[in-house]
DNA sequence: CTGTTAGCGCGTTCAG
DNA sequence: CTGAACGCGCTAACAG
């Protein structure tokens, strides 16, 4: 049809017909068929964005920035939540191979690749976001997780504590094992040893940072800091503490991976790290675009962004301990917490 | 071809056929063209969630709702996030009809009722969700605004208050109008006049929260309790009270509209009305895939879901007043209170 | 400048 | 039980 060159814009047509066009498609209501355009063109302006946990702010932020930014270059963007499951994350890849949608933007589930591999034996462009993969040829977008880590434990160890223990998620998850590394390159700087360490791997969710924190309130020695790896974790780190009676930071230290959005806390409290959530998710779109229009170089492309660290209440010198580089003497083997049961809301109040 | 019945397990065919086509199919990996099956059936499996403010943790547990729900039923979701304008609004719903969604999930932006009637005019059914339109034959899932509202209200009064304040979304948008209207049946069954009322609308976000209470302190006679009809707005106040140095419930109840997600509040304190979020996307994505079966009657559903209220610490008698019915002598006028630019995070230790 | 032809990959229909 | 013909709505490549 003559119709298609005017709603394109392509090729010769007289202003008359154009106008006539125009009008009758006005009067119709007609909108093209864009199934059958994407069809014709073997392109559906499509991405996908496969995150693990749509209830984090983090992947919400991320997806506000994929989204802003493919829309402004012409894509429409399908969500997926796998729950952190990689069986979940298959299935997803699957209806979207075949769906045929242009490009997928990747939070992988673990440390799996069955899920990449299949996208890229058929053809489509992958763009692995906020954790890494061992997979050559692909591009990868994340905040830098070993130095996050780093600094909040260099601080933490700056203000005189040597038991510092680190809540995480799954071992096999990238970004928990580089915050892990994060952590023990700091301890090693400051002349502690694996004996120093005390590394609890779980999930990266609210009850498994309050069940590791039971955990290790029962451990000697008692460590006087926390590192939550994630905001979840640290949420419930702070529960277990809370019902254990002890505060913060007088009692225990608490520093975190991943900071909430600015308007998000009653009470912004908590040191941590803030990552660049809605720049990685833009970068990734943009990426994933570059390399559809063909614009991209042949080889992978890797963009770590720098994360930022903000100190807050939470971490202070430990009770017995001046704020100075302690001394590597025996260590004064501290007592393990006591539990007690308190109920939850009895604190004073954040206002 | 014979191998479309393969696949879709219909019409006769030998065991032999069968087995041999599937080892092709294993081999080549071939996987069906889902834009040419969408074609062919008029039917894309696909539905659209166009939510107001992706950052919300309401809307992303409704949005989880919907995807659980829509994927057990073979249908895909796209999610599309307005910023709470009906500009984008109309734009997505473009996009959606061109790509020929099987239906729209659609909260929307304001009182405009232009997308849906786009939407109908194209035969595209509809479901509002959390706000109520006034089109005819439209399903609608909510919970109950005014009524929340009203238990709300009712439990402030009870506690003594006489001066309480409401902050609002725009007047436009349903939700803050009934929950505005739940506030002034509570105030009038409690024999209140709107002389007592102190309604300010603004916008469903933590700056106009602090914003409408910074107002709302240079008011007389000065309210003695908030009613946020938001998280966002909550947040918002209580950072405002926080710098004019007023502690809660001392000095100011509050109570809010939506309840966060366990384990998301460091300290769960603040008397709230918590809505079946996940819930709604559920019932609202049960409902479209029921229309799209055909199962549904002509006529348009509503569903109304309750929600419950929650009480914690951040409502209580008002300071001067005892905990019992006021009288309805001759107002007090209190002294306004000063604003005192107190900076953030000095307060008190949460944990 | 405009219309015709053909094919994107599938499923429905109808012959064999 | 299996294949061939046709069309879903669009656009690239040619005629006219």
């Amino acid at each position: 049809m003559t119709v298609s060159r005017v709603i394109n814009d392509s090729g010769y047509i007289s202003p008359d017909t154009r106008a006539r066009v125009k009008v009758a498609i006005a009067e119709l209501g007609y909108m093209p068929n864009a199934l059958a355009r994407q069809l014709r063109s073997q392109r559906t302006k499509t991405l996908a964005l496969i995150v693990t946990d749509i209830s984090n702010p983090f992947f919400t932020t991320i997806a506000r920035g994929v989204e802003d930014t493919a829309k402004a270059l012409g894509y429409a963007v399908m969500f997926c939540n796998t729950y952190e499951s990689e069986v979940e994350e298959l299935e997803y890849v699957r209806v979207l191979i075949q769906r045929r949608v242009d490009g997928v933007l990747l939070v992988p589930a673990a440390g799996s690749v069955d899920s990449i591999q299949l996208l890229q034996e058929h053809g489509l462009p992958v763009v692995v976001l906020d954790r890494h993969v061992r997979v050559e040829q692909v591009d990868q977008v994340r905040s830098d997780s070993e130095a996050g880590a780093h600094s909040l434990v260099r601080h933490m160890i700056g203000l005189g504590h040597r038991y510092i223990a680190v809540l995480t998620g799954p071992q096999v998850v990238s970004t928990s094992a580089d915050r892990v590394a994060g952590y023990r390159r700091a301890l090693t700087e400051a002349g502690l040893t694996s004996a120093d360490e005390q590394v609890h791997f779980g999930e990266y969710n609210e009850a498994s940072g309050y069940e590791m924190t039971v955990r290790l309130l029962a451990t000697l020695p008692l460590a006087t800091a926390i590192f939550a790896t994630n905001n979840f974790i640290a949420f419930g780190a702070i529960r277990a503490l809370r019902e254990a009676g002890l505060t913060i930071p007088e009692d225990m230290s608490i520093a975190v991976f991943d900071d909430l959005p600015k308007g998000w806390m009653l009470d912004p409290f908590l040191t941590a790290v803030a990552q660049p959530a809605y720049e990685i998710g833009k970068r990734a779109a943009e990426l994933m675009i570059e390399r559809l229009a063909g614009d991209a170089p042949a080889e992978a492309r890797t963009i770590v962004l720098p994360s930022e660290m903000i100190t807050r209440r939470s971490t202070a010198p430990p009770r017995q301990v001046a704020a100075m580089p302690f001394q590597r003497t025996a260590p004064s083997r501290r007592k393990a917490a006591v539990l007690t049961s308190q109920p939850v809301g009895q604190t004073e109040n954040p206002a």
